[in-house]
RNA sequence: GGAGGGGUGCCCGAGUGGUUAAUGGGAGCAGACUGUAAAUCUGCCGGUGGAAGCCUACGGAGGUUCGAACCCUCCCCCCUCCA
């Protein structure tokens, strides 16, 4: 077990969360005693993926450390959107939209870390930045940015030596991103930030202007960036993001995309998406081979837990223990159903695969079928015009799957 | 505002009057091999349809033509240089 007393600077740093931070003095310092720090979560999507998860969880572990987290929805900075990380402009997002997804992603960031009796905050920084007066802003404000240093910033630096377009607008971000730092400080005497490192120039930023303004010493602390061993971006999948809520990635796709994870990633992962000790973590993974894929299930596990809670987490793991281990429960696989009326007529194989959303279109399943990819009760059927009937039923239902592992349960009823 | 260049399928990127649903690469899917991993190899890879075919697609709208991603007109957007 690590220390109890050890600094929580050196917790985040032996789980991997640092990438990059200010001076580390300042920060220790800082964090001995009760610092309040925030973290912004701009509400360009409808949910939060599994990306986000690296900064919450850094949050989380501030949190536990005793420290006091705000969590900023950016209602405002949304409305001008961050080309960080971009190359090329985000489309505009409409108010309607900002609203509507700052309302999911907050209900879904109070999950993770406690607001009672003033241990966490939560604030919207459209209150304060749509009300700025243009004038009185670039006069207070915008006076103190050199464009010239701005420039030099990685994001802008590289959309110009590319020659693709980087609007006033987007060039503005960082300026209200700044501003929102000083602001909670103002209010709340928040002078730590926490980011993703992209976001470091603009943290940077917010700490200029705290210190230019206020003469205070700010502090940042950016986590990596997650791209899995293969290079792709860290909560993406072949069927687009990982979300965070279930209606649109069901808790037992969540699960088996960790199970899934590359070996390379486990060890860091679970350092990362889990609390469980590092002695605990290093044995899961001080193995090689095939016994990985128990720290891999060890990994879905907790995160699947932390995002959907326990009984989630049980379901899904039950349901892949039946789909893969053999034996158990087949009750919480994945299921939709079909009358038996049309069973008796015989339903197309290709229709059922379509409408299970095991495929996408007919001619994915036309795809899977022929080329020996679709299964009926774990049989390849490889004939497009087969059809399922009353005689496929075993222990009340069909189960069907393309491919090695996408598996759905046929219920009849 | 002026001059020039450009906008192609999920992404990158060829094509520049018919044989182009559109070369190539990446991503993705399936098969083999495996450990629900990686790498590799093979096949597939707009929609619909058993198929023939039909529909949709090369920034948008019109036009020329038997026929247009490709030619013409207008519009929108991006880049470069000049102001």
């Amino acid at each position: 077990m690590s220390a109890p007393t050890e600094h929580v600077l050196d917790t985040l740093a032996a789980r991997g969360f640092i990438h990059q931070m200010s001076d580390e003095a300042v920060l220790r310092e800082m964090l001995s005693g009760r610092a309040t720090y925030y973290t912004g979560f701009d509400p360009t999507g409808p949910s939060l993926t599994a990306g986000h998860l690296v900064p919450i969880m850094m949050m989380a572990h501030l949190q536990r450390a005793g420290h006091r987290p705000i969590v900023l929805c950016g209602g405002g900075t949304a409305l001008v959107g961050d080309p960080s990380g971009k190359t090329s402009s985000r489309p505009m997002l409409t108010r309607d939209d900002i609203d509507s997804n700052l309302a999911s992603q907050k209900r879904q960031l109070m999950h993770f870390l406690e607001f009672d009796n003033g241990a966490g905050l939560t604030a919207n920084n459209a209150d304060w930045l749509c009300e700025l007066k243009y004038v009185d802003f670039l006069r207070d404000i915008g006076r103190l940015f050199s464009v010239n240093q701005m420039l030099t910033a990685e994001i802008y630096r590289t959309r110009l030596e590319n020659n693709q377009s980087l609007s006033f607008l987007e060039f503005n971000y960082q300026l209200l991103q700044a501003y929102d730092f000083l602001h909670l400080y103002r209010e709340h005497g928040c002078l730590l930030q926490c980011a993703g490192s992209d976001q470091w120039a603009n943290c940077l930023a917010g700490m200029d202007l705290i210190r230019r303004i206020e003469g205070k010493e700010a502090a940042v602390l950016c986590a990596p960036l997650l791209t899995t061993a293969t290079g792709a971006k860290m909560g993406k999948t072949e069927a687009g993001a990982v979300w965070l809520a279930a209606d649109r990635t069901a808790p037992y796709d969540f699960y088996q995309y960790w199970v899934n994870v590359d070996d390379r990633d486990v060890q860091s992962w679970l350092k990362l998406f889990t609390f469980l000790p590092l002695e605990q973590i290093a044995d899961l993974t001080n193995v090689e081979g095939a016994a990985l894929n128990e720290a891999k299930r060890t990994l879905a596990y907790e995160i699947t837990g932390l995002v959907h809670g326990q009984d989630e987490a049980e379901k899904a793991r039950d349901a892949a223990k039946a789909l893969f281990g053999g034996g158990g429960d087949l009750s919480q696989v994945p299921t939709s159903e079909a009358s038996e009326a049309e069973l008796r007529d015989g339903v197309s194989l290709m229709a059922l695969l379509v409408r299970c959303g095991l495929c996408a279109s007919n001619g994915e399943a036309k795809r899977a079928i022929s080329q020996g990819g679709a299964y009926v009760n774990g049989e390849p059927c490889r004939d497009i015009q087969a059809k399922l009937t009353l005689d496929h039923i075993e222990d009340g239902g069909i189960m069907l799957r393309v491919g090695k592992k996408h598996y759905h349960r046929l219920l009849v009823v």
